[in-house]
DNA sequence: AGTCTGACTGGAG
DNA sequence: TCTCCAGCCAGAC
């Protein structure tokens, strides 16, 4: 009989487990969907991130990427790459849009929280 | 209420 | 390694 929480309530987890993303690393939707308790609900975290530059404080979603390490977000940003180069500027190396070395940047909630 | 869509994921071919 | 597909959750029409 475990209920899950609000909606709501799950976004805003969201948002507050991604600050908590350290410098220089990234994670993935289904990463942060399995921390917070709802395994499936990815695309759920996939669209809180689509509005989280409305946020505040400031939330590092470049550091957010898909299970491939793909950055399938960085539309949402300014311009075409401004995800890239947050991240290069993080020393995370992207190429063709993807984290290179992407199991070594990978940072998991639920072993390092 | 029914249908489509999306910053997703894992498995199959 | 790549493409395709079903399952998934919530919002827009």
């Amino acid at each position: 009989m475990d209920r899950q929480q609000p909606t709501a309530a799950f976004v805003e987890n969201v948002y507050a487990l991604v600050r908590e993303i350290p410098h220089g690393r990234v994670t993935s939707y289904g990463a942060i969907a399995r921390a917070l308790g709802r395994p499936n609900a990815s695309r759920l975290v996939g669209y809180a991130m689509r509005h989280a530059s409305a946020a505040s404080p400031a939330i590092p979603a470049h550091r957010v990427v898909n299970s491939k390490g793909l950055l399938s977000g960085k539309a949402a940003f300014g311009r075409a790459d401004t995800m890239q180069e947050r991240l290069e500027k993080e020393n995370v190396v992207v190429r063709n849009d993807k984290v290179v070395d992407f199991k070594r940047v990978f940072w998991e909630p639920l072993d390092e929280l």
